[in-house]
DNA sequence: TTTTTTTTATGAACACTGTTTATTATGTTT
DNA sequence: AAACATAATAAACAGTGTTCATAAAAAAAA
């Protein structure tokens, strides 16, 4: 049986080799820009043989995709120190944005790309994701208990607020501000986010 | 000076030719879909051609851009009857989310594609896009005189409720709703809009 | 009207892309 | 050593955006 098991930690260390090159391509020059050839010629096999590790580009943006998640919640660590739930939130949010601005490509994969999601069975695999969106419920959870947010569902509020963060991010990632002269495409952005933040509190 | 007026014309012509094929192809195909071999195919014409009458494939998209605005506001034609600012608003968000269900195509091109709005240069081309854009600052201006809003900077919310709505809308085309079960991913959108909703609303 | 010039159109090529398949090389088991 | 199983690849397929030298058509000049 040791034969067996030294295949396939063989073929483990070769999937996560492939992953690691496109992992690295990805990071600077985009998704979309990486091929399946430039995969290939950085870890110096033919452009076939990812093929017997990836059913297709997709599974290996899948994969990407989970590993961008990890990322963001390593990312997001220190949240978890914060005690005050309302303390924790608007610093969830900044730091939502300043991900954003950070790691635009990561940001990109996990959700503006429409590819790694294509797929339906990929449900299971969201894992991560999850855990990053359940913390955001649990803390306007928190939030409601300690009287700092109106009543309300906190698993609909919740969705609320990821929405409204989702939109703001996209809207300056995708370059969709140039109605606003140059510089208010900063200045705005936290105008809004301060306006929304003291929207949503109670009083 | 008649000659150059009639190719001036003639050129004109021919680029709303390729325009409109352009746009047939790419409203049941989706825009990557499309290539420019594909558009040289159904004007019977050779792809070269297209090169005469357009930079590249982003000058295309480019304009499609402006095309899905100038559909998206005739969508929104009937807004302009309604009286009450904050009816209008409440439809205006409505009519967002309606569009991006029933147009998904067009909604990709106008903000969700990165495409498009690479160059520098299309700010003044986004005349379209402004006048959507200042009707919503208009209404929310007309809500908070109204006494509907809570007084702020009134572009500043404009853009909160745009950001929002924004926000809600790519994250179901963009199949980013997997941590919810199958029913909630359509009650759920629907239960944020109408929290959002009551959250800027005055009281 | 014929020649020259300008404009318009294209075939063919370049350098890519994701993916499949038949073939070869390697490692394992009998 | 022979038979089998697995892994790797070269080559091909069918496409992509884009460029460019060449050919055709139209307009201007002779």
């Amino acid at each position: 049986m040791s034969v067996k098991e030294r295949r396939d930690r063989e073929k483990g260390e070769m999937k996560s080799m492939i992953l690691d090159s496109a992992h690295k391509l990805f990071l600077d020059k985009g998704f979309e820009e990486v091929s399946i050839r430039n995969i290939a010629e950085a870890i110096e096999y033919s452009p076939a043989t990812i093929y017997l590790y990836f059913k297709d580009k997709n599974e290996i943006f899948h994969a990407l995709h989970q590993e961008a998640f990890r990322f963001y919640n390593q990312f997001n660590a220190e949240l978890l120190t914060i005690k005050d739930p309302f303390d924790r939130l608007v610093k969830m949010g900044e730091k939502y944005m300043k991900f954003m601005e950070q790691h635009p490509k990561y940001y990109n994969i996990m959700f503006l790309m429409e590819a790694p999601m294509q797929n339906d069975e990929c449900i299971d695999e969201w894992e991560e994701g999850a855990k990053a969106h359940s913390f955001l419920e649990q803390t306007v959870l928190q939030c409601m208990d300690a009287g700092y947010l109106k009543r309300a569902d906190h698993k609909v509020l919740a969705l609320t607020i990821w929405s409204y963060m989702h939109g703001i991010c996209s809207l300056i990632i995708r370059n969709r501000m140039k109605m606003y002269p140059e510089e208010a495409r900063i200045q705005m952005p936290q105008q809004s986010f301060e306006l929304f933040m003291s929207m949503i509190k109670n009083q």
